[in-house]
DNA sequence: GATCCGTGGTC
DNA sequence: TGACCAAGGAT
């Protein structure tokens, strides 16, 4: 089974986004930056704060000049902060050992902070036209539907679903051919209503085929989020970016009223490095305030 | 492989 | 209205 090839790029051509970081003007940097904001966060979200930061931060170099905490306040309220921090290490890599170029090899690409399966394939697929396949949530819920006639994707797994869609890129355009994938899961092979009627292989889908057969792997876990940690540590990294000055404890201690919970978090917050103590005992953004 | 890690929009 | 979802990675 495969995808119709034409059938995908002719509609990718016709109805793909405009996105700042898809124009062959953006630098393999940008991509790289887009990348890693995209990880989890949508791409509304992203968009304004990428603006900024590459107007800011043109090259790795630059970036890694930048404080840690000037980069985790640049990074706003996109979520999952750590991401801030390993791009702002693999930045100073970056810099230090591959001449302030990103590099374009998967290998040496996954070798750098905060940079897995995905985001390496889509670099040196997106910024550098190589032949790779690129698996993101959206291509294994399209190739799960569309190849394999099921409802949705089952459990990842990297080693079997790199090889799922290496089996589908066509020779020639391979890149654009996965970026056609992304867009057709984000757009119309979406995970709860898909637009089945505005798909260009609504014809030759298998689960269409099938007779739209419901879901019947195993049940996914729903996280929560109300409670837990990462609500608790969002809220005190919240306190830090929204003030340039260093804070005591008990500024912190306002926004959560289970103490243990909260100094917890906070611990963790520190060792992760997204928080850093003065030597004066007041607790501040990394990086600030030494 | 399961769990943890933010945030906000949607139906 | 609350559960689900969004271009994952690290451990």
């Amino acid at each position: 089974m495969s995808l119709d090839t034409e059938l995908v790029l002719d509609w990718f051509a016709e109805t793909a986004r405009d996105l700042p970081w898809r124009r062959p003007e953006c630098t393999a940097w940008g991509v790289l930056v887009s990348e890693i904001m995209l990880q989890q966060t949508p791409v509304a979200r992203v968009e304004p704060i990428w603006r900024e930061w590459l107007e800011r931060w043109p090259v790795p170099s630059a970036m890694a000049a930048a404080s840690q905490g000037e980069v985790v306040r640049a990074w706003g309220k996109l979520g999952y902060p750590r991401r801030a921090l390993r791009l702002h290490a693999a930045a100073a890599v970056i810099e230090a050992e591959h001449d302030d170029v990103v590099p374009s090899d998967v290998d040496t690409l996954l070798g750098l902070p905060g940079i897995g399966a995905y985001t390496a394939r889509a670099v040196a697929a997106f910024a550098y036209g190589q032949k790779v396949p690129v698996v993101d949530t959206n291509v294994r819920r399209v190739v799960a539907r569309a190849v394999h006639g099921a409802a949705d994707a089952g459990p990842p797994s990297t080693t079997r679903d790199l090889a799922d869609v290496d089996a589908l890129l066509p020779e020639e355009g391979a890149a654009v051919y996965s970026a056609a994938l992304m867009e057709l899961g984000a757009l119309i092979c979406t995970a709860r209503a898909p637009k089945c009627a505005d798909c260009p292989v609504f014809g030759e889908c298998a689960w269409q085929i099938a007779g739209r057969p419901a879901y019947a792997g195993p049940v996914k876990v729903a996280q929560k989020f109300a409670g837990t940690d990462r609500q608790v540590r969002g809220l005190l990294l919240d306190v830090l970016r929204g003030t340039s000055e260093a804070v005591p404890k008990a500024k912190l201690d306002v926004v959560w009223s289970d103490a243990g919970q909260r100094d917890k978090c906070l611990h963790s917050l520190l060792v992760d490095g997204l928080v850093e103590q003065t030597a004066g005992g007041l607790f501040a953004l990394p990086g600030e305030h030494r």
